[in-house]
DNA sequence: AAAACACATTGACAAATTTCTATGAATGTG
DNA sequence: CACATTCATAGAAATTTGTCAATGTGTTTT
């Protein structure tokens, strides 16, 4: 399997729950400390500190410590890189792999 | 939790195994049965049935029958709303709910 | 009608995911 | 230093997912 479909389906996966793809929404305008992601939802400390390490593995935020707060935020080269795959694997174009097989009988 | 979150998340859900990710990006030239589909991959009929399951009640894809054939094709007008509407999640807007809440202390 | 073909469904199993409680680690405060 | 705060990790239970062999369904061919 080609690594651009395994890379592009890891990132799809971390965002792939409703709860975490909020998160992101809530990350688009700007770093936010886990404290406050943590009281828009009714979950556990420990379930968002395990969905934030999904997506931080993902590469979709970034983290820094500030005192006894970590702040997250958006990677947002690496999700602005996926929408541009993701939008071309929409797309049809001549060099795609679709070319390469047809139905015929 | 809002359902643009769920149902965003239903159709990355559906995109985030390689497999059917490659599946994706297959049809966007056009049709294809399950026969060519099934060629393209080491896994059994069965296994490619489910898949195409998961695409179809996710609203990526469409199917109609051939004869003994059924063909696959992507619901491209659902793909990219799916893919718009991803896109403004990840920028800053003015009506985004990250400006309902910030890190204080 | 019988056989062949293409695809879907069922049932089973292992692996991954989700979520919690309990606890640990790092940092700041009195 | 002792304690509180913030976040991470470990372990466990329930659920979901991925995959297969076996079988069922619809269609065409002989």
């Amino acid at each position: 399997m080609e690594q651009v479909y395994i890379d592009t389906a890891k990132m799809l996966r971390a965002m792939s729950d409703p709860k975490r793809l909020r998160i992101v929404d809530m990350l688009s305008c700007g770093e936010l400390c886990a404290c406050k992601i943590l009281e828009a939802f009714q979950i556990t400390q420990p379930t968002l500190s395990h969905d934030m390490k999904v997506l931080a593995e993902a590469g979709i935020v970034k983290q820094t410590r500030d005192g006894k707060n970590i702040y997250y935020s958006l990677n947002n080269e690496a999700l602005a890189a996926m929408h541009q795959t993701l939008g071309r694997m929409f797309e049809d174009k001549p060099d795609c792999i679709c070319h390469q097989s047809n139905c015929s009988d």
